[in-house]
RNA sequence: GUGGGUAUAGCUCAAUUGGUUAGAGCGCUGGAUUGUGAUUCCAGAGGCUGGGGGUUCAAGUCCCCUUACUCACCCCA
């Protein structure tokens, strides 16, 4: 027998979860889903594996280099790469029984085998929500007061959603004839906001070849500014002429009314003109979404409008909208920001095992408070109270109730509410209703 | 995938120009305290200095490889 343990350890980009980070974890998954639940989106979920040729077909080279992929016998499988390329395969699959327009959200992780950095993973939580078959432009307003809604759900004020429109983007593209490089440009203005327009001139110059003039016409769209009324009236001669640009305008501009009428502010959305998205499939409305304290860790939840969800996999066409949380991302910047509780527990309310002799008594008041809405938990042993204390404080439980031979006596207990080391007295009856209720009462402070 | 930086206890960090047995604070376990956490005092556990190889009388310290983290690219949640 070898005595030659293995060290213990992780792939690089994938993570051990402890308590401490899974609590608020779940906390976000849970906020995610009742946001999405309230706009009447519904929960799917999809394999990890699905074959090679369903998640490679779509993707561009650098996403392929990217995909975990694999032969298992004979089969060439692959882990998926996101959560929108799965869902064009299912709505592909199950239209029929689904029905048109769609509205779906999902939770799951996704795999991705690029290098890892501060927020950017191998394997990642990401929290989709999508609006197929339907064009309307009530579904990109949507778009934008979902993630408006989630992202305050979660606790943010200091955030900001941008807005752009790819048809904006490609109708200029087309107006200086620069629609064949299309990718090139768009993958340069990008960079606007990071590297500054003289920069991003010599990037396209040096990508597209195309003259200075052309490149110009481009980079007109870095002087815009202002408000956001102020950038779609500039955006007037920009787009004039061209049919894509001008509907492209219009969009932006019913959102931002839309928006505006129900209370979103230019502190939380405004119109970038240079931003682009992913290159692949977006056609219209996109967003991406920063944290004002932390705009270095890139967006926290992004999107956009396509045409063609589904043409890989069906003749039908799919037009739809939506964006994706990256869950694991926003986690890791709420770390960063010490915006995480420190919890360890899920029960707020620990009852010491005092008196040995007594566990039947604590198991039936601990489930008399369970069946009250009350997350209980029962110190496993009797041990000395100082060390069962020292548990409930260490783990973040908020109240200890005690009870030992003198309470039993006068039908009492004690809740000692940690935070402050206070001590109430209360009567123990039938269903400890009054426990409950007071326990109630302060954990929802 | 390309290039730079870093790696010492669970965490944050010490350790003369290479020189005895690698230290501290916090945290953890127990005791002081068999009816009370967070404060105080005491004790203890915890390190093949990320892993492997090399130079040297001698390596945490110098060199090479590797792995992880990190930053910038690429791309993106």
């Amino acid at each position: 027998m070898s005595n030659q343990l293995i060290q213990p350890r992780t792939l690089s980009g994938f993570r051990d979860f402890l308590p401490e980070m899974m609590i608020p974890r779940e906390k976000l998954m849970e906020t995610a889903r009742r946001v999405y639940r309230s706009y009447g989106f519904v929960p799917i979920d999809t394999p990890t594996l699905e074959l090679s040729e369903i998640l490679c077909g779509k993707g561009s080279e650098e996403t392929d280099r990217q995909m975990y992929r694999f032969q298992h016998g004979k089969r060439d499988v692959a882990m998926r790469f996101d959560l929108t390329v799965p869902l064009a395969r299912f709505v592909a699959q199950h239209h029929n029984e689904l029905g048109m327009p769609f509205k779906r959200y999902h939770i799951g992780n996704v795999w991705r085998g690029e290098r890892p950095q501060a927020g950017r993973f191998r394997e990642f939580a990401q929290c989709d929500f999508d609006t197929i078959g339907t064009n309307s432009i009530a579904s990109d307003i949507e778009t934008v007061l979902v993630i408006n809604d989630l992202i305050r759900a979660i606790g943010f004020e200091q955030f900001k959603i941008r807005l752009n429109n790819r048809k904006v983007l490609n109708g200029i593209l087309e107006k200086a004839n620069l629609a064949e490089h299309s990718v090139a440009v768009l993958r340069a203005l990008d960079k606007l906001p990071k590297i500054g327009p003289e920069k991003v001139r010599l990037e396209m110059l040096e990508t597209t070849g195309a003259p200075d003039s052309a490149i110009d016409q481009i980079l007109m769209l870095s002087q815009i500014s202002g408000t956001n009324r102020e950038i779609i009236q500039q955006l007037g001669s920009l787009c004039a002429g061209n049919e894509l640009a001008e509907q492209g305008r219009e969009q932006l501009a019913d959102v931002i009314d839309a928006t505006e009428a129900l209370g979103l502010t230019e502190n939380n959305l405004e119109i970038d003109v240079s931003i682009a998205r992913g290159l692949d499939y977006y056609t219209g409305t996109i967003v991406e979404t920063f944290l004002t304290d932390l705009p270095s860790f890139g967006s926290i939840c992004s999107g956009g409008r396509y045409d063609n969800l589904a043409q890989l996999y069906t003749k039908q066409q799919l037009p739809g909208i939506g964006a994706s949380l990256g869950l694991d991302r926003l986690l890791a910047a709420m770390q960063q920001l010490d915006l995480l509780p420190k919890t360890k527990t899920t029960a707020e309310v620990m009852i010491v095992q005092f008196d040995k002799s007594k566990l039947k008594e604590y198991l039936k008041l601990a489930a008399d408070l369970r069946s009250q809405g009350i997350a209980v938990e029962l110190y496993p042993e009797s041990k000395k109270l100082n060390q069962q204390f020292k548990y409930a404080d260490r783990r973040g439980a908020r109240a200890v109730i005690i009870a030992g031979t003198d309470e039993f006596a006068a039908g009492v207990v004690q809740v000692k509410w940690l935070a402050d080391g206070t001590q109430t007295e209360l009567p123990l009856t039938e269903n400890s209703t009054e426990i409950a209720e007071w326990l109630i009462s302060r954990c929802t402070k």
